[in-house]
DNA sequence: ACCTGAACACCGTTCAAGT
DNA sequence: ACCTGAACACCGTTCAAGT
C-alpha cells in the first residue's frame, strides 16, 4: 500500500505525478480501482461441494487463497466486507450454506462476519509477519523473551518455548476454519 | 501509526527530529516501545473463572478489550503473536485452556492462533472499516451495491441487503469467539 | 479533455558539527 | 553522552497554465 507511489507509478508509465489525477481522484481511489480489478481476476469460481458446511468451508478457502497470493491487498480492503462485488458471490455462499445448516439469516451474516475476521486476521498476521521477518531482530527478541520464560509463571508456554516457531509457522488455516464452522453451527 | 511522525513529535516534546534517534535507533522501535508501554499498563489481568472454557474466552476478550480501545496499535502489533511479554499471561491462559478440556499441547498452540487470528481480524476490520466512514462515499457504494442486488443470483443477499448495514453493525466478538472455542474443543 | 511544471507542505533518516 | 542544523531523497496533492 505504502510501496505504490503515485510519482513512481508515473515515471514507470512515462508520464507525470498529475497526469493520474486526471483519472483517479486520490491515491486510495487508485487502490480501490486495484482491489477490485484483482479481486475481479483472482476470484475464479471453484466447484461447490452439495453438503452445506463443505461449501462454507471451500468458498472460505477460496477468499483466502485468492489474499494469500497477494497480501498487501489486505490492507486495502479490510474495509467493512469484502466488497469488491466480485467477492459477493462468495458471501453468498457462506451465508447461504449457514442458513441452510439451520441458522436463521441474522445469524448467518454474524456466522459470515465471524468467518471474514478469522480469514483477515489470518491474512494480516501472517503478512506482517513475514515483512518483519526481514529485519529480524524481532525474531531474536521473541527467541530470548521464549528462552527467558519462568516455568513457575507461565508452564504450558514454557512447555511448548522451543517448539513455538514452527509450530506457529504451520498453515492452520483449514483446521481453524473448520473448527469455527462447526462450532456456529452447534445451536444454543 | 502514520500519524505519529517523528518531526511532530519532537516539535511538540519541544525538540529536534534528530534528538530522537539518540534514544531510538528508528521509527519503529519507538512504536514497539509505545507498545509494550501500553500493553503493561492496558493489560490488567481480570478474575479468571474456574471452567476452563471459559477462561478462554475470558483471557480473549481481555486482549480484545484492550486492543479495541487502542486500534491503532493492532497496526504495529500484527506480529507473530501479539509479542509484549505483558501479554504473554494471556496466551499462558488460553493455551492452558485448551489443554485442561483434552488437547495437545499442539493443538492447543494452534486454537490459540486461531483465535489471536480471529481477535485481530475483528479489530483490524471494525477500525478500518471506522476509519473510512469518516470519508464516506464508500458507504454509499456500498448501498448502491446492496440496493441493486440481483435476488435471482444472489438469493440470500437481496434477502438481508437491507439490514446489512445495522447487522454488520452490531457487536458480536463474543458469539464468535465462543463459537470458535467450541469447535476447537470439538475432537474430530 | 487531457497533460505539464512548479510549488506547498510534509515525511524518515544521514551526516557533520557542536557542547 | 546528548543535542543541533542543514541536507538528502523522498511523499501526496494543489494550482495555474498549457494544448
Amino acid at each position: 500500500m505504502d510501496r505504490l507511489t503515485m510519482r513512481r507509478l508515473a515515471m514507470e508509465i512515462g508520464s507525470t505525478p498529475m497526469a493520474l489525477y486526471h483519472h483517479v481522484r486520490n491515491k486510495e481511489e487508485l487502490l480501490v480501482l486495484l482491489l477490485d480489478d484483482y479481486a475481479a481476476r483472482a476470484l475464479r469460481r471453484p466447484e461447490l461441494p452439495a453438503h452445506p458446511r463443505e461449501r462454507i468451508v471451500v468458498a472460505a478457502a477460496a477468499i483466502h487463497e485468492a489474499l494469500a497470493a497477494c497480501p498487501w491487498i489486505v490492507e486495502v480492503l479490510t474495509a467493512d466486507d469484502l466488497m469488491s462485488t466480485s467477492a459477493l458471490w462468495f458471501v453468498e455462499q457462506i451465508v447461504d450454506g449457514l442458513v441452510e445448516c439451520g441458522l436463521s439469516p441474522e445469524r448467518a451474516v454474524h456466522g459470515y462476519r465471524a468467518i471474514w475476521y478469522y480469514t483477515a486476521g489470518e491474512i494480516v498476521v501472517r503478512a506482517t509477519a513475514a515483512r518483519r521477518r526481514e529485519g529480524d531482530d524481532r525474531a531474536t527478541y521473541r527467541e530470548q523473551v521464549f528462552g527467558d520464560l519462568d516455568p513457575g509463571e507461565l508452564p504450558r508456554l514454557a512447555q511448548v518455548a522451543d517448539r513455538w516457531a514452527p509450530l506457529t509457522g504451520e498453515d492452520t488455516y483449514l483446521d481453524g476454519l473448520r473448527a469455527l464452522v462447526a462450532g456456529l453451527l452447534v445451536i444454543r
